[in-house]
DNA sequence: GCCAACGTTGGC
DNA sequence: GCCAACGTTGGC
């Protein structure tokens, strides 16, 4: 099993917004990097965990646990012209962006936030806390995972 | 292949 | 709103 962590903007999609859906659940679409998608498409795998974080916001930080709940498949919202995400130069038998569904697992009792973490030497190396780094979609190792949940 | 211009991200 | 950092685009 393997750790993630997730940016969104709580403008679009907040942890509370989750939290009130039916299921839970939410269709990961919209990533537009190469990286964050072969992170997703390659890398992700149902049942894996990733941290849920609030950015572009008052407070950025971690604010819940996720889990990883179906395999890649392909954003339908490239091939969609009037979608924000449209991308005409995507074919459907070859598709270039990919997502995953997600399922709140819990939200944390409090948010743990990007100054906070910054406080910690053994999180240095995420690339959440490099400066300039905008990736949205990030592996985070065993020990990052359980350093930061100590701090919960 | 280089690189300038431009657009986006995201903290502050 | 500002701005640093980064990715993408497109002319050459």
């Amino acid at each position: 099993m393997s750790y993630w962590l997730l940016k969104s903007e709580p403008s679009e999609l907040s942890i509370s917004d989750l939290a009130g859906r039916p299921a839970r659940t939410e269709s990961w679409d919209g990533v537009r990097n190469y990286q964050a998608r072969n992170i997703l498409r390659d890398g992700m795998r149902v049942s894996d965990l990733a941290f849920f974080y609030h950015s572009s916001c008052a407070e950025p930080g971690i604010v819940g646990i996720v889990q990883v709940a179906s395999a890649a498949y392909p954003d339908p919202t490239q091939f969609q012209a009037d979608h924000k995400h449209y991308d005409p130069d995507s074919k459907p038998a070859d598709p270039r962006w990919w997502l995953v569904d997600v399922q709140l697992v819990r939200k944390l009792k409090r948010t743990i936030s990007l100054t906070e973490l910054k406080g910690h030497p053994e999180l240095a190396a995420m690339p959440l806390l490099r400066k300039g780094n905008r990736l949205s979609v990030m592996p985070v190792s065993a020990a990052e995972w359980d350093c930061i949940l100590r701090l919960e």
